[in-house]
DNA sequence: CTGGCTTTGCAACCAAGTTGCAAAGGTTTT
DNA sequence: AAAACCTTTGCAACTTGGTTGCAAAGCCAG
């Protein structure tokens, strides 16, 4: 498991260092996305500008995106395979559970496109919806 | 003009003074959405704490919407009639220009039904598209 | 006009994020 | 295996955006 970490890692043009590896396996591990405040919780040591810098690497190296969230607050996933430096991909719809306060990457669920008006140029959609994910339902 | 907006102040149960005033009339003045630092600059005294307050009165009271913004920046923007305190129906699609950097709201573009797999329960759905406006095509 | 409730301004505080820099760590070369 | 070189980390200091408590000022119904 360390060594997958590491060659993902080297795939992706970064040196291997403890706060990274950690903080890969924290993703690879977690169900939704984490925020700075998880990642700090999680591990035990690392200076937050360390995580705050890493996870900014992680995002310029197309490892992790960003999430937009309604009650805009910060939060990061893994991308898919296709993401790589500069050029994210993540065209999914993302879910935040007013229940449990997760959010979740809907990768099979595409962003439909929405169609503006005449001189409007779209480059980027997204779509975040809010509600119970289905954890909470089931309980 | 100010008669006006006194009045509708009071329609939404608000008590009319300076700074509701005056920056309920940048709203009704203003193109697109506004951010905390643009009042700040428009008006001329009001206390940073003071234009805090009454954004978060205007929108408890269903006078304005904040808008999910794809860099979490906070902004604001007039709802339509049906709105009321506690019930806002602002279900249309938001657009963030690249180039002006201005937020409008698409009041006739409805955001669209997402489908999601078995369990989920959907309470809001939010679009937010960044791109070209049609102000910044033109030129 | 008066009195009671609401709003404002100020100061102090808090949380999130950024920056500069020296020390420590990773990687490449020899 | 060590040296040299470049990258990353931790710390402290700072910035920005937002909140809170409280006394003074302002609104508005009676
Ligand atoms: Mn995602
Ligand atoms: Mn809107
Ligand atoms: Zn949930
Ligand atoms: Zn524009």
């Amino acid at each position: 498991m360390q060594e997958k970490v590491a060659q993902l890692l080297k795939k992706n043009q970064m040196s291997v260092t403890a706060s990274r590896t950690k903080i890969l396996e924290l993703f690879l591990a977690s169900q939704g996305a984490l925020a700075h405040a998880d990642i700090e919780r999680l591990t035990n040591g690392f200076d937050r500008v360390t995580i705050y810098r890493t996870l900014q690497t992680f995002v310029d190296k197309g490892l992790v995106h960003t999430i937009p969230t309604a009650d805009n607050s910060v939060r990061y996933a893994l991308c898919k395979d296709e993401c790589s430096q500069g050029h994210h991909h993540d065209d999914h719809v993302h879910f935040m559970c007013d229940d449990c306060g997760n959010t979740y990457c809907l990768d099979h669920i595409h962003v439909p496109a929405v169609h503006l008006p005449q001189g409007f140029v779209v480059k980027q959609t997204d779509v975040v919806v809010s509600g119970i994910c289905s954890n909470c339902t089931l309980r």
